[in-house]
DNA sequence: TATGAATGAGAGTTCATTCAT
DNA sequence: GATGAATGAACTCTCATTCAT
């Protein structure tokens, strides 16, 4: 991701297999996608530096040659984590306008695509909060600084049309957009537990009619 | 087994409590005791047999005496948690009656009532399911279990509603129940994240309120 | 088992009960039995104290309390291994006689005979003896002590029917009394690792015979 | 051990090898060296994973990484047991044709042979029959495979000589082939209890005497 | 007479990490 | 670019032993 500004002379060839260049992309690739699925379904400390080298058919030493430790994995995968999930919704509350309908609409349907397409990389963020709370890693810090830009963004939406008198008054902002959080997160953790007994789809739907509606018959 | 008369004048509660008995009760309640907030904190596999023994003013060997192992400290906990928080809600939603606004209702304030005053054991069940999933550990299927009866209870309260027309028909009724149990669970677990951010009556209001009428103007 | 013998004042009522001095024997004994065992059945750093006295119907205070170590319950098993089939041979060989060939026969017979009435003793001291080999052990003297005596005698015989000519030359009289020892060593050794394998009376008296052809002048 | 090629000019190979297969050679070598003097002088259990890696001059952790347990250790020293003892005992008396005589002279010199070179790996297979018998160890089973071909083969050329009336028939075949099989094994273990005491070439060839004056015939 | 709570030393094992090759 | 040998710290668990009751 991070654009390794390529010397000029060098042409790429696509068929000559292997330049060094490629291989590397290709090692951290392996190990990142690993790494991913692994920390999500066995959790952090449950996953072996081993094992993830090992889906990636590589040995140990390369996880250490390419990132320097366990930590620097995740840690890059929180940063790709920011940039495929966060910046998008973000993105798009601001593309929605001033309306506070629309922006939390833009808010919910963001997050339930990008949850279709990049299930992995919310589950993880989601996840480590849960596994990290509390550690006193630097990674805790990390994690709090991915979700508070999002949290932020929904509780002024929130207070905004609070104001406005689009949405309920009798809860505080700052619990109004709590819940929403937690509908969102939990619904992901949800589902992820879950296996695959919900239609995805379905279920997305399902979040994003009772955000604006609950239970109650619309 | 030795029935330790008390005299009156000297009935001498020290800080350890005279029979073996006692001893063994508070010894048992320490350890536990600390174990659930450690393994809410710190997580399951974070957490070190030493560290529960130590918070508890015991050694390691103690955790062993009483529960011979690490996994039986977390099972006790889970039939706790089984006994504190599933039964309870269970038998609220069936005095509640037939009908199934009553019987939701009835799930959420049990859910938000018991949540105010054991919130350690709900938040066990929630974060354990998360850490244990997929571990195929004895200690998973026993998560499963204690979930699987209120989620039962919830989805039939659900369907019973779409009938008689008073829930939303659009969702299915495993999507819905599975969205109010995952807002259930998020929202415990945004409390727990958020430290004392939250005031959580407030919040659990918020709660309770949302899964009615969701961000709509009542 | 063995007949405590009673002082005469004390008149033996069967039906009564557990005088003190009774029940004192009654764990003791039932203590020793279960050990020695274990002790043969698993080996004595594999048998935990707590077996020990489970197997009594005791509990592990009480092995502490009668002997004050582990160690200590196996130097008291020794002790009788002593008096039990090592006094007993030495007996029959004194009273054998003079002639190497009835000493030897006395030998012979008086291990055969104990190895079938005290089979656990004799097997006690030869597992023992290969278990605390080298260990620098206090036990480990014990043991030599123990079979000390029994070598000693054993190659006296040796080297007396040698010199009258009715035993083998060729071989030196320590080499003799070992492979003899070894052989009977071997035999119990042998039979407790077949378990019922072997019919007890026919591998003794194979041992029996055996042993008196191969030292026969040719 | 290690061929240590001094080569003239400068091909140093200095305390450790050169290359990694070389060194996990040496590696390997000097653990299961270690290992087996270990087990047999101390035995299996008072062993420890700690004290075979000292004494080879590595830690814990290489032991694990080059076996994945400490059973593994054995297992792999009674591979090595079964190729450098069994087989060519099997092979000797293979060699030695179909008189029973000749066949159990194979035997007996074979065993005398490799107990005087390869003494440790006999050892190891005789004491380790004692450490682990009824211990329903997947261990036991490896022993018990080990020792059953060749008792099998001493069996056989025990009846086949019956039969042909060489040796005595008054004891069962199974019997005097496992009282044959006992007194090897008691030789060997005598041997190692009495260290130096006895002279081994003498101690060998005693027990070959012995044997065969036992069997002959009347 | 015997129990049961508790300890502490040490066992086997795992794992993130380092480094020479 | 990547491996594989090796380490060391930490973990779960075991067990002989002590001691108040």
């Amino acid at each position: 991701m991070e654009t390794q500004t390529q010397n000029l002379d060098e042409t790429l060839d696509r068929d000559r297999p292997a330049t060094k260049r490629e291989q590397r992309a290709a090692s951290i690739e392996a190990l990142l996608g690993k790494a991913l699925t692994l920390f999500i379904t066995q959790g952090y400390h449950a996953t072996t530096v081993e094992v993830i080298a090992q889906a990636a058919g590589l040995t140990k030493g390369a996880v250490y040659f390419y990132f320097k430790s366990k930590a620097n994995v995740l840690k890059t995968l929180l940063d790709r984590t920011e940039e495929l999930t966060v910046e998008p919704t973000l993105a798009a509350m601001n593309a929605a306008g001033d309306d506070p309908k629309d922006r939390l609409n833009a808010f919910v349907r963001s997050q339930s695509v990008i949850g279709a397409e990049k299930t992995e990389y919310m589950l993880l963020a989601i996840l480590m909060s849960a596994e990290f709370n509390g550690s006193g890693d630097e990674i805790e810090q990390r994690l709090i600084e991915l979700m508070v830009r999002m949290e932020n963004a929904l509780r002024e939406t929130v207070r905004s049309g609070q104001e406005r008198g689009v949405f309920r008054r009798e809860i505080g902002a700052d619990e109004l957009a709590s819940v929403i959080m937690a509908t969102n997160k939990g619904c992901y953790v949800e589902w992820y537990l879950r296996g695959g007994d919900l239609k995805g789809q379905d279920f997305a739907r399902a979040f994003r009619d009772f955000v604006f509606d609950g239970v109650a018959v619309a």
